[in-house]
DNA sequence: ATGGCTTAGTTCCTAAGA
């Protein structure tokens, strides 16, 4: 079964984009990230017209995320990280689907930094290590699938120069990532890539998808019971290259 | 690279993204 998940920047302006991609390419999950769009406002008809169930957590203009499933509907069992009631960005969502549970998960970007964007983000990975101690514990076959806004080395990225003072490259940020993968899960992309080099983001401006600048913050991650079923893992690196795509790819696992 | 794009809102501009 084929796991994907996209960051489609909108999913008013992305609808053509997705159908096109389920009808295409057809995958069993797909986490959504970065909606933009209420729950009232979320396409649903069209989303099951295409073959898919969903489940959204939405949010007017900013953040997002969501589940669909081919062929059934995802049955919700977490809607937001515990931690912090105060917060109310739209940002992780997980559901069971058959045997497995997904998460789709949107990361707070933290730029700029220093400021309380980007403590919002260190704030942010220790809740979601905290989720994710806790799904281990289940000892299920769990993915937890979305944009981590985080670069995790140096091999992530065309430019390690251009980047080095964004928040997705701090040291902080990146050894909350390794804080997570230390509990066991596994980076499905980096174990099917290990010399790096594979995007999943490029940016609209400067040309970077032409000059191929970008780097790789689309991340699945796979509990132990998931990982021993690891076949593949990719990007499907066309759809960013249409008219009207998002600035981030599809970003794919395969497993048994 | 202080921004070059892109999206959403209610707009003719601002905020946010990464």
């Amino acid at each position: 079964m084929k796991i994907t998940t996209y960051n489609v920047n909108g999913i008013k302006a992305r609808l053509p984009r997705l159908l096109e991609y389920l009808e295409e390419d057809g995958p069993d999950i797909v986490c959504l990230q970065e909606l933009k769009a209420s729950d009232e406002t979320f396409p649903e008809s069209e989303i099951r017209a295409a073959g898919y169930g969903a489940v959204w957590h939405g949010q007017k203009s900013w953040n997002g995320v969501a589940v669909l499933a081919r062929g059934i509907d995802p049955v919700e069992r977490q809607r937001g990280l515990g931690g912090e009631p105060e917060d109310d960005h739209s940002r992780y969502l997980e559901c069971a689907v058959g045997d497995l549970v997904v998460a789709s998960i949107y990361l707070p970007n933290g730029n700029p930094r220093p400021g309380p964007k980007f403590d919002y983000k260190l704030r942010w990975i220790d809740r979601l290590r905290a989720r994710a101690a806790a799904l281990l514990a289940q000892e299920v076959p769990a993915v937890l699938a979305g944009d981590y806004n985080v670069i995790p080395n140096d091999d992530d990225t065309y430019s390690v120069r251009a980047m080095q003072d964004d928040a997705l490259m701090q040291p902080e940020s990146r050894s909350g990532y390794r804080a997570l993968l230390a509990q066991g899960w596994t980076d499905s992309l980096r174990t099917r890539h290990p010399a790096g080099g594979v995007w999943t983001f490029w940016d609209y401006q400067a040309g970077a998808w032409a000059r191929d600048a970008g780097f790789r913050i689309d991340h699945l991650l796979l509990s132990p019971q998931a990982a021993d079923r690891l076949v593949d893992a990719g990007v499907d690196k066309a759809y960013r290259g249409r008219e009207k795509a998002s600035d981030h790819a599809p970003t794919w696992v395969r497993l048994r």
